[in-house]
Formats: structure tokens, C-alpha cells, sequence
DNA sequence: AATATATGTAGATGATTATCGACATGATGT
DNA sequence: ACATCATGTCGATAATCATCTACATATATT
């Protein structure tokens, strides 16, 4: 960890804001961080909202929002990308559990989960 | 632009699909993704997503939504960053409107700004 | 005024990620 | 079988972004 430096700073200040007259830096607030980010749920929620924070993947999301359910090559056309970059897209979103796909013959069609479209704007 | 290449291709395979029998790839779709990223809403909502979506930045706003307020030092203390690292991601969530900030004495103190918790885990 | 403290800003750097071309897979139709 | 089409996978590249150090600004204390 390259953080040992600055944690020696930190805790040293720290000490000295925990007196009475003390209004900022509470010091076990650096354990509740730890705690939070290593909790289940964090790194789910990280995880989704990292699939939804690209351009191309909120025009997807958002147009499976409207219509219900799209196959790739319809995502394609709506982002003008390469279909290795939808398929790359899509793989992140399937990933993340914001998006489901089925295949059906050729196609691959993709909906979003149930549950997620009060995530989507 | 240099999806020119790109387009030449995908309006030939989009001429193949409209025909009656045409199940997949809506030609539609490539202009209906054009208006959607261009409207405003979308861009704000990016934004937002955005700023959510890094590991610190989320931590701070879980924290901020179960403390209510916290001051810049604090959110050092949480996230054991350098308070220069502190301060671009803080400037990201004002910027997208998802924090507010306000300065008492040497203390900087965040806040999340109305309507905001529901996108908050 | 002078010093210490808290935060902001600028520039540099390393890590992450979006993108594409090329190849592989799998399904459809001739 | 063979050709075509839709999609997945891999490796390389370029762009974005998180992070730090060093310096600047602002507030408070002596």
C-alpha cells in the first residue's frame, strides 16, 4: 500500500480534532469506510451503476426501456458502433445483471431485468 | 466523423432487412439514436451516472445518505485518498448536481442535494 | 503580520476502458 | 457440403480518468 504515508498525516491530525471542540473529522469514520466498501451489496451496486455510466450503453438501456426488447444488430444501428463493440457492451451489461439476452436463431435479443427500469432514465 | 465507413455498410444491410419478412433491425432505430443522445435530459443524466460511477465517489455518497452532511476531511478520512484526489471527486458529484457544498469557516461541507437518495445505495 | 490549517488548482503519470480489425462459432438457406 | 449472415472472442491501440506532488488560496490563530 502506498497509502502509509499519508495515513500517518491523517492520523495525526485526526488526534488532534478529537476533543471536545472537535466539529469535523471524526476519526472511525476511515474503519467505516473499509467496512462499506468490502460489504456484498457495494461492489453489486458499483458494478451496475459502472455498466450504465457510458454513452452508448444508456442509448441502449434507455431504448430497451421504450420498446421492450432489441436484438443486436438493431443496438448496432442505433449507436453506429462495430458489433464487436455492442457485443462488448452488451456482455457488460448481462454482466452487471442490468440486462438480460436470449438467442433465437441467429439473432441475439436483449430486455432489461425485471426490476431495473426504475434505474434507467 | 469518422463513422462514415460504418454507415455505408449498415444502410446496405438495413435496405436488405425492410422488407415484409424483415424480423430484426428496424432502420428507424440509427436516427431515433441520434435524437435520443442529443436531447437534453440524456446528457444530464450521463452526467449524473457518471459521477456516481467510480469506487470512492460511491462510498462518499452511501456515507452522505446515512450521515446527512460531511466535511471534506472526513471524506479523506473515509476513503484514505490524498485531499487533492478528495477534491476532484468532490468538484464530479457537484458538478452533476448530485452534491452540494458549502463553506463554513476553513470547512467545506457536502451534502446530498434533494431528490437525490432514491439513485443512492 | 506571521504562521498553521483546510481546501482548491495545475501538470504529470499510470491504470482503466472503449474501440476496431481479424478470426472463430453457430445458425440458415441453397 | 457450402455460402452467407449474425454474433462472440482476441489482441492491439487510443482515449479517458484516477491519482499524486507541488503550488496557490483562503480562513483562523497567535
Amino acid at each position: 500500500m502506498a497509502a502509509a504515508k499519508v495515513d500517518v498525516a491523517l492520523g495525526r491530525r485526526l488526534e488532534r480534532l478529537t476533543g471536545e471542540d472537535a466539529d469535523c473529522c471524526v476519526p472511525e469514520y476511515a474503519a467505516l469506510g473499509d467496512t462499506m466498501l468490502r460489504s456484498k451489496g457495494f461492489d453489486a451496486a458499483l458494478r451496475r451503476i459502472k455498466s450504465l455510466a457510458d454513452e452508448h450503453r444508456l442509448l441502449a438501456v434507455s431504448l430497451l426501456k421504450r420498446r421492450g426488447e432489441l436484438c443486436a444488430c438493431e443496438i448496432q444501428a442505433v449507436t453506429s458502433l462495430s458489433h464487436a463493440t455492442v457485443s462488448h457492451h452488451m456482455g457488460i451489461l448481462v454482466e452487471s445483471g442490468v440486462v438480460e439476452g436470449r438467442r433465437r436463431g441467429k439473432w441475439m435479443y436483449y430486455r432489461l431485468t425485471k426490476g431495473v427500469e426504475s434505474l434507467i432514465p
